[in-house]
DNA sequence: TTGAAAGCGCTACCAC
DNA sequence: GTGGTAGCGCTTTCAA
């Protein structure tokens, strides 16, 4: 039964005896058609199986009912998080979702943004590390609703949902210390970038001297292998590590755990973000917790209304606050 | 600098002073256009950073320049592997991936299978469980070239990828009963559909009378604890469990940790799909290794080469085999 | 409430 | 090699 051509609004039109025109209409705006038409139209419709053509709705609509989101690495169950927050928002909305994933690779994130703005979507979600001015340049003259987490100064279209990072870093430091512990190292990834350079320097600010910075490694259960290596090749070795977010850190503990180090009683080791696999590694991983369900909801609130907006002059800025989670992979040191 | 209207490429026409359909050459297909044209067209682009309209742009085409990726679950990183072996091997052929996820809702799956329909992709590739027969009608019909993996029969324009289920289980269930193992319970998700069905039905065949099938439970870590815990409710207990798959394992694992289970000293745990996350929990997952790489490259060379088909009514089927992965959540039973 | 028709921005065919 | 131009399938004024 398959048709050769695919069906199009035309072929619907001379099948309920009406127009294109009301066919659309009977689609998009059922108030506008009368009753009685509707139904005729939408019998054609069953009987038919049109589906209407997303590449022409679009273009002459100016607009696609879609969103993109664009993040650094999807392995990371912290970006699915986004994905995910923001995907529930959208759909609430009639919107559809569009992921890129950047790998970390500034060129790609470019091209990413580049293809984005090409589909001319009703916003954009950015959740990268990566992030360049050339780049944040263009997203602003791609004059779409953009929501960047994180990264640069929000600009004329462009708001900024920002972790308050410092604040999350002050408070497992406390703890830390208030267990007992003295010396403490670091293992991130790209922490020349984004939130990630946010962690290391308020840990930084916080420790002082008695923070030594890892190796960075990527961001890959593998990387946090590596970080734990380098932890351990040191001399005096920290009694506690803090990963730059949970990904690392659960890498981290597999590998301590390889080398025979008991976590938390030779090493401490905590993450940042709670991703739900923190719960499930053994021992449970204390970490940051991070709302990723607010942060999708508020970057779609912000992108379905633009017009909300006093002016479009107001950058707007969006503080989110992390919290301590308290599991198993921390602890006192232990004293030999 | 904002142009307040997207630049178009009559735009570009006019500034490097030739029509619009050299310019649409100039970026399509450079071989055509002379050289010094081509150079004066990529200056204009350049200096007014015109950026091309994917919808008109697919539109006119006929076609677009994607493949759909439809799948049950990402949170579960089997699902999210098949997407960037799908992904790897499209952006190496100049392809974009558009992504969706069912959450194993048969219904939204067929909106789905419509949405992707309506956006023309090359191609599409299909991981879900909860497929029906309407839906693979709707799919035949839509003539998109289509894989499906590891879902009722081949048609037309689709192929099938198939997973050596049957084989699979019994390498696991032989390696297990060569422990010593007596008594065994299964615990899935879905087991009424596509694979997992397939590993239950054949896991029954392998073990008859001396299998438990467990409560039917979600596709999630969460699920695997509530899968555990049917376990342990047993008696007698099973001494191994077969997950329906690693991410229902890994939280089953987690369960009998809180429990106080030994895991393999009290009871082995068995995943399936190999996903690389299986290597990080401890103990380190047993699992059966099903390959997504090739699995991604199969899909697409399928979709890239319709023509390759003598005739499309070729009803292709693929068998993809799978292979038994030892690691440490495996061994003989205690006796007590 | 409905129809006619002008595009949306681009591609591709047909001339030159 | 390059330009002119007719659509791709839909939305959206403007009239009726």
């Amino acid at each position: 039964m398959a048709q050769s051509e695919a069906l199009t609004l035309a072929d619907v039109a001379k099948a309920a005896g009406v127009s294109p025109a009301t066919v659309s209409r009977a689609l998009n705006e059922p108030s506008l058609v009368k009753a009685a038409t509707r139904q005729r139209v939408m019998e054609a419709v069953e009987e038919l199986r049109y589906r209407p053509n997303r590449m022409a709705r679009d273009l002459a609509g100016g607009r696609s009912r879609s969103v993109g989101v664009i993040v650094s690495n999807l392995a990371n169950p912290f970006f699915l998080d986004i994905f995910h927050s923001v995907e529930y928002e959208a759909k609430r909305h009639g919107y559809e979702v569009l992921v890129e994933n950047t790998g970390y690779d500034p060129r790609r994130l470019a091209a990413v943004i580049d293809a984005m703005l090409g589909r001319a979507p009703a916003g954009i979600v950015v959740v990268v590390s990566e992030m360049e001015d050339a780049m944040m340049q263009e997203l602003v003259e791609g004059e779409i609703p953009t929501v960047i987490y994180d990264v640069g100064s929000p600009g004329p279209n462009i708001a900024n949902i920002r972790v308050d990072e410092e604040q999350g870093i002050k408070t497992v430091t406390r703890y830390l210390k208030s267990l007992g512990h003295k010396r403490f190292g670091f293992v991130g990834h790209h922490t020349q970038y984004g939130s990630l350079r946010r962690r290391r320097e308020a840990l930084e600010a916080q420790l002082g001297k008695k923070l030594t910075v890892g190796a960075d490694v990527e961001d890959s259960l593998e990387g946090g292998r590596a970080g734990a290596r380098a932890m351990l090749a040191l001399d005096p070795r920290p009694t506690a590590i803090l990963c730059g977010n949970d990904h690392i850190a659960i890498g981290a503990m597999r590998e301590l755990r390889v080398r025979g180090v008991d976590v938390p009683g030779e090493m401490s080791v905590v993450g940042f973000d709670n991703i739900l696999w923190a719960e499930y590694v053994h021992p449970a991983l204390t970490t940051v917790n991070i709302p990723r369900p607010s942060i999708g909801r508020m970057a779609m609130e912000r992108i379905l209304t633009p017009e909300g907006t006093p002016s479009s002059a107001t950058a707007e800025e969006i503080l989110v606050q992390p919290d301590l989670v308290i599991r198993e992979s921390s602890g006192p040191p232990k004293k030999k």
